[in-house]
DNA sequence: TATGTTTGTGTCAATATGACGCAAACTAAA
DNA sequence: TTTAGTTTGCGTCATATTGACACAAACATA
């Protein structure tokens, strides 16, 4: 059973963080499960007295990923009285994840700060679970377990949020490996608006933006034409962002 | 000196609210003068422990504008440590806008919640000032006074996601008056967007989003040729923003 | 060597955009 | 009453962008 040192956080607050990979052409978020529950649960944690919280939301997504510097934006916070499941604590309590006298703590009324956090799937080596789980997997964003209190509420928002900042946050800088062929950058581009994009004129456009740059060398060992590689020229790419992609796919 | 049940509020958070408002072609925001200083604050307050946090920003605003169903958007978190000023609660204690008893509940670390509102500037009477002030001013955006804390981030922030969301949210719907003339709305959004535009390009792409309902009056009184006014089709606009409006001015 | 698939590169018509021109409507000055 | 100065309403036109496709080269596998 894990102590927490509740005196040195902010009462009543929660970080929240919807960590999205890309694998497999597919989306993922990264799911804590609940010992001997079946509920997942978002990445979380306490924000300490004396910290900003944006550092906090990256100390406890270097715990959970073991990477730094990670991508990370706050979204939105999450306030209504709804939230917060009555049950909840007492369940803690009794699966002994907590000890009694952390009680008190979880059954105060918590507004969640919600962060999203872009990073690269195979950078990720062991995703570690914290003290209140025993496992630590990526899910496919359209086969989630069912998950605890509003974290699916959570989630929906985060990648309502990620479709919309397509065209003003690095998505693919921090989604994709360093070097990718043109159809996984368009299938990510795919899976996160939901929709399917014209091979052809996909390839126009992301070229026009003028922030890639195509290695010379190709993806070989696929089962059929060798692809070319390309990575991202971070420079240009950060400056374009900044004005936003002119005109969404 | 006011009391305040603080009490009743949850500790250590606050809102903070960014009162936007179109008038003689600029857009203002609503500011409030504290008693005997030279700076001024957003208008803000504390949030009920049994409440949702949307609805407490509502009550806030409500109070200082005397509008209900104004819209209203919570935008970003504010939680840096160098946010909270040392000497702000002496300063309050001092000036005598609280009691001593209160001094406390001021020094504690704050994190506050962003909120940016548009209103229809002629539908708000007369501001009216809190415990803590005692005046409340529309203040044009471009040339604002000395303002307390970080309130000049928050209001450059809140400025900022405005013009992101401008193809989003019925920014005009908020801010304009029932009936409006073309060059009225052109100016709200080359004032959002702090750029120009060509006057009859920009009348061709607002009216090629069919959100306009053409109306058979006139703006009469004015110095030269009258101008035709319009209204929004509401339910059109609605839907229209959904998708977003697609490609930007 | 034949087959199936993916990749790289175009074309072309339909639309959208940016840069203007011009006359009608109206006020204020002459 | 006429004239000058503005604003408004409604266009045009060249250029750029978009959406919908066609086709051949490059592989791996059979």
């Amino acid at each position: 059973m894990a102590e927490l040192p509740i005196e040195t956080y902010l009462p009543g607050l929660s970080i929240d963080c919807v960590i999205f990979g890309f694998h497999e052409m597919e989306l993922k978020v990264l799911l804590l499960n609940m010992k001997n529950q079946e509920e997942w649960a978002l990445p979380g944690g306490f924000i300490q007295k004396d910290q900003d919280v944006d550092i906090e939301a990256n100390r406890i997504l270097e715990n959970r990923t073991g990477l730094k510097n990670i991508f990370l934006q706050q979204f939105h916070l999450f306030g209504d009285l709804t939230r917060n499941k009555a049950g909840h604590a007492k369940k803690l309590v009794e699966t002994k994840i907590i000890s009694d006298d952390l009680r008190p703590w979880f059954e105060q009324r918590f507004l969640s700060i919600g962060y999203y956090a872009l990073v690269e799937y195979s950078k990720v080596q062991v995703p570690t679970p914290d003290f209140t789980s025993d496992s630590c997997e990526w899910c496919s964003l359209n086969n989630l377990p069912k998950l605890i209190m509003d974290h699916q509420q959570i989630i929906d928002r985060a990648h309502q949020v990620l479709k919309k900042e397509l065209n003003y946050q690095p998505i693919g800088l921090n989604l994709l490996p360093q070097q990718f062929t043109m159809s996984e950058i368009q299938t990510l581009y795919e899976t996160v608006l939901g929709k399917t994009l014209d091979r052809r004129n996909f390839r126009r456009k992301i070229l026009s933006y003028d922030i890639l740059v195509a290695t010379n060398k190709q993806r070989k060992g696929g089962t059929h034409r060798a692809p070319m590689l390309y990575e991202f020229d971070e420079e240009k790419y950060t400056q374009a962002i900044q004005e936003g992609l002119k005109s969404l796919f």
